[in-house]
Parts: structure tokens; C-alpha cells; sequence
DNA sequence: AGACAAATAAGAATTATTCTTATATAATAA
DNA sequence: TTATTATATAAGAATAATTCTTATTTGTCT
């Protein structure tokens, strides 16, 4: 099975595991979030599905993409952040985030997943996770002609 | 110079040098900065500064951390944030958060602050800061009794 | 002290998100 | 396969954080 089709198929799973309905909204909507690169929010995937359900409501995106969150199906992005921007991509890995154009660019790398707390921060508090992020400016806006800036400089 | 002598000292002259004006509002919301722990957002603020000077408009305390943010004197904390939240410390650290009260809680390490990112993005992109972010429970909150939680479990 | 650009207060406007309610529908069992 | 029912949905109101607009005030530099 494809990367896509594996995706999908645990998607269903996790839905009626939980208990969940699978309805052609989070159908749609998984799949644009699979679809989507660089870590869509609710109006990319709102855009995305609309193509194929004109009459989706925003309502429907944002509780659907909270569902899918508790199920752990995605992640948002960085733990704060509005317009919320989610991450379907659930295997360890790292982001780098263009500061002029908002991209959000995944990267792998093996050192950086063992990356440690130090000692005493691991004794009085409980470490769920660890996240590296990189900010800067991404190869398209390094180019002063091609650039395709999304924010505000 | 205490700590705090030399913080508002730099912020003296950092307003000089880019000819913002000293004003008293400007004063007061950079001594909450200071003065707040746990990092805080504009409505802490307000509500710190508004003993002083009951009139203060949230306004005022927007466009003031806005302003503070764009000299250097402060750093939103995230990038992404909201309700946005600010870190008056300019020196390299890092940060923890606790999932459950939602503080975030400052922390030195050497070894982190060398974290490189791979040749291979360091070669496609401009980075300008890398930064490892820890999640999880804190001590406070790890104590059932005494746990002075904030925010949603 | 006087002039003027910059900062402020007040409140309207905007944006992202959640809530409310009435309707529709997927899953289940008859 | 249809009837039942709990769950999901659309529509639009409500909320929260932030920014914008405008008229007024105030540092700063003469």
C-alpha cells in the first residue's frame, strides 16, 4: 500500500476505533490535510474541501480538525498559534519556519530527535516532548525576484 | 548595576537611539515586562500597569509590545501566539511548558544552545534561530493538592 | 514657553474560533 | 431495507485577541 493509502487506512480506523462517524466532510477534509503542504489551517483546507463540497461550513472544518487533533490523527503546529495551522504528518520530525513567507517546511534529522533536557530540568519536571525549530528565510524568498511572500515583512 | 538597573538602562537607550519617545506608559509596561514572570501577554500587562496608571488602553498595550518587539527589546514568545505572549530576556535560553497551567518556564543549558540544524538546510536555507522548546508537567501541577492550573486539562 | 511630530484613549472594526440550534445522516439493529 | 437514534452538520450568532481610526494629548527639540 501507497503512503497516502496507509494514510487513509488508519484514518479510518482510528475514526471507528474511537467511535467515530466517517462522513464525506472528514473524509474530504483528511485528505486535504494529506494534500495540503506546508501545515494548512482551517481556510487552506476550508479552500481545499470547497472544491468538492461547496456547502462545507467552517464550523464543520474547525470542529473536524479538533476531533481529529484528540484523536492524535494530526498535530498543530508549535502548541500556540492562530490562525492554527495542523500537522497530518505524525513520525518524528523537525520544522523550519519561513519567516517572510509563513512556509513551514518539514525536515529529518536523526541527531536532532535525541535531543536531551538536561538533567535537572528532567528531575522537577515531567518532558513530554521536545521540539526543535528553526526560523529564518527559505530558499524561494532568498530570491528577491521569484519570492512568494504570504506575510507582512 | 543590579539586574534590573541594567535592563532599564537598555531600554532607555534603545528608545533614544531609534527616537522612540520615554514615554510614562512606555515605562511602566516595560517594568511589568520585567516584573512578570511566566511570560506575559497583553492582558497581564494591562492589568499590572493599570495599579499605576488606571487609564491605560489595551491599545496602548498592544502597540507598545509591538513596538518593544520590533526594537529587539522583547521577543514574542513562539513566533505563533494567542493570546500573544512576550520574554523581556534578550540573553539565549530556552523554555518549558507546562500543558496543564500553561506557564512557561525559562531555563540555561549550553549543550542546547550549540543545537545545530543539518548541513543539508543550512545549505537551502537562512537560519536564524533555532529553538528547543520542551512540553510537559511542572512541578506545581505534578502535586494533585496544590496544582494552580490555568488553562484546559 | 512654543511648535510639531509622535503617542495616547476610546471605541469601532477585523480575524480566528467556538457556541447554539434546528436539520440531516451514518451506523446499527429489526 | 428500512426504521431508529445518536451523532454530525450548516447557518449564523457570540466571543476573544488584536488592529485600525480619529480626535486629543504630550514628549522633545528649539
Amino acid at each position: 500500500m501507497d503512503k497516502l493509502g496507509e494514510n487513509l487506512d488508519r484514518f479510518r480506523r482510528s475514526c471507528k476505533a474511537k467511535g467515530f462517524r466517517l462522513t464525506p466532510q472528514r473524509i474530504a477534509i483528511y485528505e486535504a490535510l494529506l494534500a495540503c503542504e506546508h501545515h494548512p489551517g482551517a481556510e487552506d483546507i476550508s479552500r481545499a474541501v470547497r472544491t468538492i463540497y461547496p456547502d462545507i461550513s467552517m464550523d464543520t472544518v474547525y470542529r473536524t480538525l479538533n476531533t481529529f487533533s484528540k484523536i492524535g490523527l494530526i498535530h498543530p503546529v508549535d502548541g500556540h498559534g492562530r490562525p492554527r495551522r495542523y500537522d497530518p504528518i505524525v513520525e518524528p520530525h523537525h520544522h523550519f519556519r519561513c519567516k517572510q513567507c509563513d512556509r513551514i517546511i518539514d525536515f529529518y534529522d536523526e541527531r536532532l530527535n535525541r535531543v536531551s533536557p538536561p538533567d535537572y530540568i528532567l528531575q522537577k519536571f515531567t518532558v513530554s516532548t521536545v521540539k526543535v525549530t528553526l526560523e529564518g528565510v527559505c530558499d524561494q524568498c532568498s530570491q528577491p525576484r521569484k519570492s512568494t511572500r504570504a506575510a507582512e515583512l
